[in-house]
DNA sequence: TTTCTAATGTTATATTATTACATAATGTTA
DNA sequence: TAACATTATGTAATAATATAACATTAGAAA
């Protein structure tokens, strides 16, 4: 059913209303905005956020467990991931730096260990919350 | 009753298990495991785990809402904190190196934005899963 | 067309975390 | 020390987040 970069009803539903709104959704906000829609259950939502994230179209912020629209043309897949998050007002923005990512994508520890994903959430207060 | 170093009870009782334990500990399985020494509510759990995060003597791994004891004497308090983890064997090592400590305590987005906080997640395979 | 895989629908339940309220212990200051 | 403030504790109930299990359907692949 899936191929690519065609998403499935269920898929594209939530997809859309991630992708609108300003701030990261929690998953049963997701799913009381889309029971009119035909999605009644949670395992609905969790589904097609798993295939969203696990496909790069979305990001899951996991300090705040909370799902945002991906941004950033370059993570086509979710595996290297830096978000700034202010701690007042809760927005999230995608952080798309090419040496950051660079130097992440490089970073070996001390046994060597490279690593095939990241996540890096910041926290701080955002220009307005200052 | 606080007062910088001293744990309190339930707090001690909370730190000691999770010190010892090889790998993160989720929070009901810290209350399972304390029931026995007279704790014997998520809510005590849950408000221990807290502090011990706040004064830095715990971290929370937020990709697997899991705890573990800090073993890096820099971190007092849990401002700056990345971690290693085994996709397969979810092996939980902290990293600390100095490196990427200062990269990332000095990076400066876009707009200026200064963090005073953040938390790293590298996800890959360990030595022996490899 | 047959078979395989991925997605869906549905119910129930597991896991993680917090609210609300009462009490007790410690810290602080007059 | 007495009065007050603050932090920790105890307890019950419940909210919020996420998954298991099973049946069915849609599309892809052979």
């Amino acid at each position: 059913m899936q191929k690519q970069n065609f998403l499935t009803k269920n898929q594209q539903i939530i997809f859309d209303l991630i992708d609108k709104s300003p701030e990261p959704m929690k998953a049963y906000a997701i799913l009381f905005n889309v029971q009119k829609k035909g999605i009644k259950a949670p395992l609905q939502v969790y589904r097609a956020l798993d295939k969203l994230v696990e496909i790069g179209k979305i990001h899951k912020i996991e300090s705040r467990n909370a799902f945002i629209a991906c941004h950033n043309s370059s993570c086509q897949v979710a595996k290297a991931t830096a978000f700034s998050i202010c701690e007042i007002c809760e927005k999230v923005t995608e952080i798309s730096s090419s040496g950051l990512s660079k130097y992440l994508a490089n970073f070996k520890d001390k046994d060597g260990m490279k690593y095939s994903k990241y996540n890096l959430e910041f926290f701080g207060l955002c220009k307005k919350c200052r």
